[in-house]
DNA sequence: CATCTGTTTCAATAATTTCTGAAAGAACCG
DNA sequence: CGGTTCTTTCAGAAATTATTGAAACAGATG
């Protein structure tokens, strides 16, 4: 027996496990999920919605839904909105997936990747230098201190890769990524 | 008054620094920070180590020293190898940075874009036909449609590049990257 | 300014993730 | 074999992270 459906209830489900799989991916990628879900709801219905419209249909608390929200302002991938006649607030996220994904990279960078590189240098300026050393223990310095210039420089290049190509304006990673893929056929 | 220190005494501190950073930003991208720390470790030493080195080094349980260990070892970035005359098992970190990043991201891809990317497919199946609808409802389903395609795209161009310059074999995201960043100097 | 509507904060609690340690499992050895 | 050494597993404990809900806050409104 065929399970007939109308289309609102076809597309709700359709919304429901995009939002779903969001959410499970932003958690393997240290991510809340709640937050990722927020996040997806907005997009893809595409709709602007009041923390109590989001509230309802992830089944969360007040508490979780405010929190969410002003985390996902702080990344810049939705922004307020008001409707006249309204008080509450509206939220509606950035449609432009592109553009979504180099705020979730620069926000990356400057949150996680430059602190580390911050205490990087630190590191290699609080090793002990090579050239006090002899024998054994110096030729263990230098490796050390090879080791730590290769991260760096790791780093550093991953740095200005996304500085370049990510930056708020430049649409340079997406132009590439379309260009690079091309290449293999 | 100055605190005199032995040279051996400041590389440990300095390997400890090391591995407390990267364990700390490994946390923030959902791996383990014991996991991270394990592998900092094999890295900033150089030297293979057994599994008792380890728990002592990093003052953690036999249990969890051997599941951090196959973790790494199942992402592929350290290996097994043997002394003479010892039974233990010993464990070395890859030390090139470069292919150590790119089994890191192929890892990711195949557990995490590609899994998603397959839903996104399903769903996209699933989601109801904008030609069986009219007016409002016709409009807001291509709009679904249009939301899905563009994330799909953004996926399917994601895991082209990775393929490309990710893969196991060829080094073209360290020529690349290193190209892209002389740039703009 | 009292009230009403909407938002944020945060201590308490719940859920999840990580870690431990002891026991079981493998592999080697004489 | 039985003993020895090393490794893995996994149930329970500990630590960490996410969530709730009620109270405080903020701003409009009459």
């Amino acid at each position: 027996m065929p399970k007939p459906q109308g289309q609102h209830e076809q597309l709700t489900l359709a919304q429901d496990r995009f939002i779903a799989s969001w959410g499970q991916m932003a958690g393997a990628w240290g991510i809340s999920r709640t937050m990722a879900e927020a996040h997806a709801l907005l997009y893809i219905t595409g709709h602007p919605m009041n923390t109590d419209e989001i509230m309802d249909r992830l089944q969360i608390s007040r508490g979780n839904a405010s929190m969410s929200i002003r985390a996902l302002l702080d990344w810049g991938i939705i922004s307020r909105t008001h409707k006249r006649g309204d008080r509450k607030e509206y939220f509606e996220a950035d449609q432009d997936v592109w553009s979504m994904f180099r705020s979730i990279v620069r926000e990356r960078m400057k949150r996680e990747v430059e602190p580390l590189l911050a205490t990087l240098y630190e590191i290699r300026d609080a090793s002990p230098a090579p050239d006090d050393a002899t024998g054994k223990d110096q030729k263990e310095l230098l490796a050390h201190q090879k080791r730590l210039e290769e991260m760096l420089s790791f780093m550093k290049v991953m740095e200005k890769l996304s500085q370049r190509f990510v930056s708020p304006s430049g649409s340079g990673l997406e132009l590439a990524a379309k260009l690079l893929s091309k290449l293999d056929r």
